[in-house]
DNA sequence: GCGATAAACATACAGACTGTATGCATGAAT
DNA sequence: ATTCATGCATACAGTCTGTATGTTTATCGC
């Protein structure tokens, strides 16, 4: 048994709260989508009131903008860990692909990052997010890949929207039962099609 | 002057009501978004009370599926005006994507067909949907340019899918003041990429 | 340590919306 | 002409969101 309530600062107090209502708030916009998805069930499944959430965050979509950033961190953070630096341009590219579509099986990722996220807080916001988090590893790479002279030179920044969107698609075909090995294939074919002969 | 009313057949009565539901719908869902559009909304717009929408639509999400439904048969059947049958395979494709995009540019279609139909409807009905309409027009060129040996073999269905979630992006994209013209560079890359040298 | 202030919450409330149930009116059927 | 079914209007129940208000817990000056 531990004293009833053992004091904790402020800070904490309001960190802990935070994430809690975040995860519980994952779990909720995962299982029944953000608009079904109804404060009341999130604070029950946090532990929390109603009074706390709207205490940290503005309204509902504050919470979910919150559930999406942390989410498109940690799949920044997982493409990270699975390209090293120092590869070759191209590589890098089908590589940090790859990573990033075993990072969006993770179940809900896809309600989350690619269909409610855009819906809800819009495609800007969602670029906005991209661009803080992963979605500069595939700029990068592809800004270094042409500056190698290994691809065509393009407007760089219409090829990565394009290049993400395909990847973006390709994960939530794969979720629904697609082929993986298919989309694999046919991004790599788009990409390698960038090449110079 | 015209009569009070004079009399309709049921079956002409249900029909324009419903047409002037979808276009009343039609409007608030574009001006509002899906989920700040309220029935009380689109009922005044279309001049009916919700006891006619009920009646006619299993609920606000029925309705907009057939909101969504006639704006994809619309895009589907402006660029089939666009692109004659009987076109080179790969010229085809190019075409038919470039009157894709001018689709598209219609107020409202990139949040109907876009953001909120996927995350309302889920992206398996807005396969569907597409299937039934335009989606056609890509799968069979790209079909068709491959038994012509024109294009790279590949897993059709999934170079389908990947590029036409590019053509969507770059929609998205030039619908906020992206550069069409470099969207219209990247897209023609990606496609002749898959040309056989 | 102690009072004052502010932050972190909990509770109560107002307004709005969705979907249903019920009632009425008009065309269809015989 | 009467009966029935369809199209539609109104009324209602339940739920949700955001706010306002109250209470507890930490922080800060002394």
């Amino acid at each position: 048994m531990q004293q009833k309530t053992k004091p904790r600062s402020n800070q904490v107090r309001s960190e802990t709260t935070q994430a809690t209502l975040i995860a519980a708030a994952r779990r909720v916009f995962v299982e029944k989508s953000y608009a079904a998805a109804a404060t009341p069930d999130i604070v029950v499944a946090a532990g929390v009131t109603r009074g706390a959430l709207y205490h940290h965050f503005a309204d509902k979509r504050a919470l979910f903008a919150a559930v999406v950033e942390a989410e498109a961190a940690a799949v920044a953070a997982t493409i990270e860990a699975a390209t090293p630096a120092g590869l070759p341009p191209l590589q890098a590219l089908v590589q940090g692909g790859e990573a990033f579509l075993d990072a969006m099986a993770v179940p809900g990722r896809t309600r989350l990052l690619l269909l409610d996220g855009p819906a809800i807080l819009g495609r800007a916001a969602m670029d906005a997010v991209d661009e803080r988090h992963g979605g500069r590893t595939l700029h990068e790479g592809l800004t270094a890949a042409m500056e190698a002279g290994v691809i065509r030179r393009l407007p760089v920044a219409a090829v990565t929207t394009l290049l993400s969107a395909a990847f973006d698609r390709a994960a939530l075909a794969i979720e629904v039962g697609g082929d993986a090995d298919e989309y694999y294939e046919a991004l790599a074919a788009l990409i390698h099609g960038l090449v110079l002969k």
